[in-house]
DNA sequence: TTGGTAGGGTTAAACGTTTAAGTTAATGTT
DNA sequence: AACATTAACTTAAACGTTTAACCCTACCAA
């Protein structure tokens, strides 16, 4: 029994030839004669070496195939999330298909620095929480791109937030709604809250605030100016913020009679408050979601949205990195029209 | 603009110091004088050198802080299924805690090769698509652990499958009912379809064969023999599969009077389908589920489920995995009864 | 004075590959 | 026959660390 793992020079003696062949006949079978490329392989089997150390590969031909998918969150936020799940399941498809193994990555940005070296690209997916540390990310030289958000100079992928935004408000909101906005990361707080005057965050990167932007255009088409004692801020996309924001809205007087959600969690949370309680939808109240999870085609009425595909994001990110794409990605949207805004 | 990343051999040289002392300043606190190593780490600082290339430390050290997660189906189907990206959860903070990140892995048994050498071990979950890669994994000299199956002399995660079909069964199938069987990867079918007399697959190691082991006992005890009509394979815990099934079931003459379901999706899923056919649950219907996931919760009547944490197997599997635990553990599960058997 | 020990370093040999450059023999060309 | 080309290998220098073993110098005890 051997005690210890064959190495490639342990082979090379063994059966008498140089490592430069065995490793040739491991990677680049055009070095050798096929006849002693066969033979080698054969023996190798025979004596148990399953090919060359992939740690020293790494070193030294300083690729590893392995992307690392830097997530915002926590894993654990993520995976239960159906938008960023679906993401991550664009990305691992493609990933998969191409030989590419996936590191999921949620620390900080000193830890950042354990996976920097032998990843071999970067996909940063959701901002602000990423923001800075996607900055050093792109800092290092290695292949990179933003989804969600974006970098100067970096590529990325994204939808025209502010504009779907603003049609799917656009369809919900008619004259003299009062309306009210279910936020996400609008502001720095841990907890669900009006956001009144707190000083809204990142204001550049964030997909939040585009949306908010095209939410805000919409409503003045209708003469409608929003309040920001009407917009709400959530931490996160989670069913218990949602229920309590659902809460504070349909008890809030005078009660808003259109309510524009971030996420399709948030609204059909809302949804299902609203029904709980008594409220005719849409007719004493309209809502809208953002996402198009399949969860809000099976509810009813049904919402209400905009629909992204975020495997194609995943997808489009994946492949973006691998083929060396420089070019920032804008995807297209497409709204949603359910029973919760017009019967 | 230095072109090529700095070596801790530039930055020895620029501070004329060796290479060990850097290194031993970043690893080794004891092996030189604090002030020295104080000043070394603001050199390196400045001149931006940011730590030891991890792919070289990765081979000297031979260890790289990185578990894989081991999959049985592809990482997009995990991340989507509420009880596998649950236990990828409790997985993943445990890891975090402890610096250690995490590699998704779902290939075959040859492309393992491809991380086998810098992981520092293995978690597998779910057979049967796994057992003969984790037999592989196992044959490795790295940790590996098991979850929801076992392999001879590796440790392993798992409930009692058996006994919390045996009552979850029990609690709902009363004399003279008809009583069918929904379940998951019994035979080796892309579709979903009644088993009849295919050929079970991997008996020992599966779940699933344990779990109708339990509810043929409980059938059983009641005088029920559950006949091999009667019971459907499903390939996956999917939602569609499930639709599929559930319409077989609820079509077929004489209609079962007691669904066993062998995940909480396929129960929901048949749950819907039932009341959408005007079926009265559980008068006409009885429906029991296993894993109890959140949607179980939210539905109306509540259903009938065996509890199990995915979160907690997820964590007890890393931390096994990293403290070197060897045993084999069992945990708890919970029977949570519901409307959907007895109203 | 001798010898022992501890602190703070350095040297150099691994870790297991890949690959540019070099060697040799065989084949083809004129 | 002389020379150029090619095929099939081998040599040896990286890749960027870690760490056992060694070497000083200073200090202390007897």
């Amino acid at each position: 029994m051997k005690k210890t793992k064959l190495t490639l020079k342990d082979v090379a003696q063994q059966l008498g030839v140089s490592t430069a062949t065995i490793s040739n006949a491991f990677n680049r079978p055009d070095q050798l004669s096929k006849g002693k490329r066969e033979e080698i392989l054969a023996q190798c089997e025979r004596i148990g070496y399953s090919g060359p150390n992939k740690a020293a590969q790494i070193l030294r031909k300083g690729t590893s195939n392995i992307v690392a998918l830097v997530l915002a969150d926590s894993i654990a936020y993520m995976v239960s999330d159906p938008v960023a799940s679906t993401f991550i399941k664009g990305v691992s498809t493609t990933l998969q298909q191409q030989g590419k193994h996936l590191l999921l990555y949620a620390g900080d940005s000193n830890s950042i620095l354990d996976v920097v070296d032998f990843v071999d690209g970067f996909i940063c997916y959701g901002a602000p929480r990423n923001y800075r540390l996607a900055q050093e990310i792109a800092a290092q030289s290695k292949p990179a791109i933003t989804v969600d958000f974006d970098i100067d100079d970096v590529p990325s992928i994204n939808i025209d937030n502010e504009n779907a935004a603003y049609e799917v408000a656009k369809a919900a909101i008619d004259e003299n709604d009062i309306v009210a906005i279910l936020g996400l990361r609008l502001i720095d707080s841990p907890t669900t809250c009006r956001i009144y005057d707190s000083p809204l965050i990142d204001v550049n990167s964030s997909i939040s605030h585009r949306r908010l932007d095209g939410y805000v255009r919409a409503a003045k088409e209708q003469g409608i100016e929003i309040n920001n004692e009407w917009i709400w801020h959530l931490p996160e996309s989670d069913r218990s913020y949602a229920r309590q924001a659902a809460k504070e809205v349909l008890m809030s007087s005078p009660r808003p009679n259109t309510v524009l959600c971030m996420s399709d969690i948030i609204a059909l949370e809302l949804l299902h408050s609203a029904l709980a309680m008594g409220i005719d939808v849409p007719n004493e109240l309209k809502i809208t979601g953002f996402d198009g999870i399949e969860e809000a085609d099976r509810a009813r009425p049904h919402l209400t949205t905009v629909c992204q595909s975020s495997v194609a994001k995943g997808e489009a990110a994946a492949n973006a990195l691998l083929s060396g794409e420089s070019r920032k990605q804008i995807l297209p949207f497409d709204l949603k029209l359910g029973e919760t805004i017009r019967s």
